[in-house]
DNA sequence: AAACCAAGGGTAAACGTTTACACTTTTTTG
DNA sequence: CAAAAAAGTGTAAACGTTTACCCTTGGTTT
């Protein structure tokens, strides 16, 4: 591949002059500008990206941290980050963190070792602790979907206890009076402060969620299908249903239906995530949005202005 | 941040035997790693891939073009390719496309100045030729849903004629007798080669689509229910109805749902895609599935392959 | 006409690595 | 115990850029 060298002899001009005209720097001639341009054409000549980083010392690229792309939530977030990173002129470098601390410190060392200096990161397993410290390491690095007290500036979350609230206000709204809750299964706090947001609302009007109709289950169709089944063999009644998020509500919907019941009139369920399946689903789900793009978009964003300081 | 030679400063070494210690090379003391090995701990070195990069001339860096990541057929491709990625410790080097020429070029471009080696491309604007040229000049650049006879073997695409053919057959093994078509307004060559393929295989059997039972619509649910209003409109009866996309198929069953009709008791829907939508809806969709994954593993597989020679 | 300035262009160092080659020390071999 | 081989280490060039600094040329001011 042609390097800056082979253009400056061709051209008949010094290396500097090419790079000069490469970075539409001062002090050339239209001349030379012509003369070297035609010369990069005919070589299909493409400057060496690695080179440019390491003399200029600056990154070009935008990372981003997330277990994987096959979750359309995750998908969501990288595409906020890409289009920040597009009107920036940055590239997208994508490191996948799985669920594991290791692979997460694997995934966030990759872009380090890359002089990728701003990135987005979601890890739900790395400790308060070794993220501070990354955070001191890395100027650039933001957090998305977790809070850290101390470099809470650099944090981009969700209020999950919130979103619980105003599930509950919404359901109290429609003057429903039993209530049941699907959480999930998994040990990390989004679920438990949902329900615990939901449950301290209803409390403050009054009411509340019998003890067997708060069902626990995987965070997928199947789970929803499995929690709806055991909620329906208790034999306790309700008429609104507050789940985890929206792919558990689909599968609560379809048992609800199988089992006879009218999905809305009989039972309302209330999604969250609003991550492009509810709008499939039928009947329309109702869900509390998450702005995951525009969140990660938020989140890139005040990652470049930390390093524009 | 430290550099390699302030490792083996410290360390009382040379770079070399930094580096050597660095990339497990041979003849290195056990005393020599030890040491060095705990200088980098003290000092958080990291080594600087650009640098790395630059003077070995081989990338750890796998490429993918695609128009966006919020599509979730992309970034199911997306996930394929970073799966690969992963599996040969190379990291993804994400760069979208949109749907211009124009921005096809520069996200490959973005990749060449990266020196990216490897690369699975989706492009649907770029022609052939620009293609086959970029082809002969990244030797690891693989094409996928497209095929461009000279550069075939570099090439993984779906043979959309079949699909249709398969969706034929499966509707007929069904004994339906009077078939309805719903496919995409955009002129590109799937939904065309789908919807040959269909008629092709009808054809086949005796049967045929009536004039005014094919319509054409946007290729998303809205798209799927205004098709959908239209073939009800004709007044024709059909029982049997392949639809272009998934996305499209749910816009479809819910028109007809809407009107009255029972699927699949009275209108059988057959839809393409498969992509995650399908196992949401309800009633469960029927679906061929394209398995966008797994062809987008196999071309980064092909581009390894193509490059290890 | 002397002094100055601006414009254009070149030279060479620097960025952080890897690695061929040379050198020294230690171990093995006969 | 000498010679040879092996092991360990260092020196310096190379990768492809950018950019500070210097030099030349020709024009503009007094």
């Amino acid at each position: 591949m042609a390097t800056i060298k082979d253009v400056a002899r061709l051209a008949g001009v010094s290396v500097a002059s090419v790079s000069r005209v490469l970075n539409n720097g001062p002090k050339v001639s239209k001349k030379t500008i012509e003369n070297v341009t035609r010369v990069m054409k005919d070589l299909n000549y493409s400057p060496n990206a690695n080179a440019r980083a390491l003399v200029t010392q600056k990154s070009t690229t935008l990372g981003v941290v997330i277990p994987a792309l096959i979750d359309p939530f995750f998908a969501s977030l990288a595409h906020g980050v890409e289009q920040v990173a597009r009107q920036n002129n940055r590239q997208l470098l994508l490191s996948t963190g799985l669920v594991s601390a290791e692979t997460e410190m694997q995934a966030i060392n990759l872009l380090i070792e890359r002089r990728c200096d701003v990135m987005v990161v979601h890890s739900k397993k790395l400790s308060d602790d070794v993220l501070i410290e990354l955070a001191n390491k890395v100027p650039g690095l933001v957090l998305i979907d977790r809070y850290i007290e101390e470099i809470a500036q650099r944090c981009i979350w969700l209020d999950n206890l919130e979103g619980g609230k105003i599930a509950a206000r919404h359901l109290l709204a429609l003057n429903h009076q039993s209530f049941a809750c699907i959480s999930s299964k998994h040990q990390i706090d989004d679920p438990l402060l949902r329900l615990q947001g939901f449950q301290n609302e209803l409390a403050l009007a009054g009411a509340d969620i019998e003890e067997n109709l708060i069902e626990y289950g995987e965070p997928t169709l199947q789970g929803g299908e499995i929690a709806t089944q055991k909620l329906l063999a208790s034999g306790k009644v309700f008429s609104a249903l507050f789940v985890y998020n929206d792919a558990m509500a689909i599968g609560a919907i379809s048992t609800l239906e199988d089992n006879g019941y009218k999905v809305p009139s009989d039972i309302s369920v209330l999604g969250f995530d609003d991550v492009l399946l509810s709008s499939y689903s039928r009947p329309k789900l109702t869900t509390l949005n998450y702005p995951i793009e525009e969140m990660a978009m938020q989140a890139a964003n005040i990652g470049l202005e930390l390093i524009a300081k």
